[in-house]
DNA sequence: TCTGGGGTCCTAGGACCC
DNA sequence: TCTGGGGTCCTAGGACCC
């Protein structure tokens, strides 16, 4: 079992099951065994996540909520309560936090954990494991893992509550008949341009020398998933995490036309971020914008500032300006702002304080 | 099947400086 | 008149992840 013999090397990665939707079946406990699914209501909403009976009807996350409707009538349709999942969600990463010293979260609803001290990890991620279910109610894969690739795609092989310990060799053994695509990092551009190449499994993609990689990918993408294929993963742990940007966006239930539509919206989209970002005292230089027309291509246009801004004026001046310079004649779907180099604010400070 | 919202990282090209 | 090489900052687009 080759994880016993790199102690330092042993990492869990911990994946809630269904997550939104087992937060809503612990309020709505008569729904348990059915079809439920957590979904906007709007004509553009998407599907969040789906119960694993709902899943069975084909409704996964980002189907569109109107097929999804289309797909099982007769499925519990919830609106998303985000304020909800994220006060579970910490519940659930004190839990982690209070079995695992080192403890990386990745989203609402997944995390790391550096099983590395532990003299039994697979033991230790048993106890964490119990622990998530007792204390929160809420259920959980683990995967155990020499890098955090294999332990991720463990966490994934046997969902739900699933329990799966491999070494990189048994992984390659495991997963090389499987799509590209069921590892992180190959989405669904990149699994097309291997198909195109005659690569359909990893283990195909394991096999193709970096020279070829190269030719197709790049110097840098190519010998990446050739790692990735062969679950060779050298990222480190990161147990803090820089947010670098904030940004408010929104997909108009019909399309927009024309800079009079827009500006209203633009400035209610400003006014949200603005205040969040006041409310922690973050301050950024790069204000930016994004438009998505109706045929759905994206463009976006940022300037940088001198120094870094939260105040809605200041804000709002820059997205204005662009907005109005881009001057969108054709509909828009979606209209976005967006403030970066949040994480450079205290480099700004110090310069500022060197000026005084 | 007409496709959310919030993020990250990478790449390529241009401006500008030395 | 035709020309270097490196480095940084910035913009725009794209792929990807949850």
């Amino acid at each position: 079992m080759g994880l016993a013999g790199d102690a330092r090397r042993v990492y869990a990665h911990i994946d809630m099951d269904a997550f939104y939707v087992n937060v809503e079946l612990q309020r709505r406990p008569e729904l348990r065994g059915r079809p439920v699914v957590v979904a906007g209501s709007g004509p553009r909403a998407v599907v969040t996540t789906a119960s694993y009976e709902a899943r069975r009807f084909g409704i996964f996350s980002a189907t569109p909520a109107e097929r999804a409707r289309r797909l099982c009538p007769r499925a519990t349709f919830i609106p998303p309560d985000f304020d909800a999942y994220r006060a579970r969600s910490r519940e659930v990463m004190d839990v982690l936090r209070a079995h695992v010293e080192r403890v990386e979260v990745v989203g609402l609803d997944e995390a790391y954990l550096d099983l590395g001290g532990f003299e039994r990890p697979r033991a230790a991620a048993r106890r964490v494991k119990s622990a998530v279910i007792d204390e929160t109610g809420l259920g959980c894969s683990v995967g155990i893992g020499p890098n955090k690739l294999v332990a991720k795609v463990a966490s994934d092989a046997d969902k739900p509550d699933g329990f799966v310990v491999l070494s990189a060799e048994a992984a390659r053994e495991r997963f090389g008949g499987s799509r590209p695509g069921i590892v992180p990092g190959v989405g669904p551009k990149t699994a097309e341009r291997l198909e195109r190449q005659g690569i359909s499994t990893l283990a195909e993609l394991g096999a193709t020398p970096d020279e070829r990689l190269t030719e197709w990918f790049g110097p840098r993408l190519g010998p990446y998933l050739g790692r990735l294929a062969r679950f060779e993963d050298d990222r480190p742990f990161e147990t803090a995490c820089v947010t670098k940007s904030e940004s408010r966006e929104t997909t108009f239930d019909s399309d927009l036309r024309g800079l009079g539509a827009l500006e209203p919206q633009l400035r209610r989209l400003t006014e949200q971020l603005c205040s969040t970002l006041g409310r922690g005292e973050r301050r950024g230089r790069t204000i930016g914008i994004k438009v998505r027309y109706a045929d759905f291509s994206t463009v976006t246009r940022a300037r940088t500032l001198p120094s870094p801004v939260n105040e809605l004026e200041s804000v709002w001046r820059v997205a204005l300006d662009l907005l109005r310079r881009l001057d969108p004649t054709h509909p828009v779907r979606l209209l976005g702002v967006r403030v970066a180099g949040l994480d450079e604010e205290v480099a700004g400070a110090d310069q500022l304080s060197l000026l005084r």
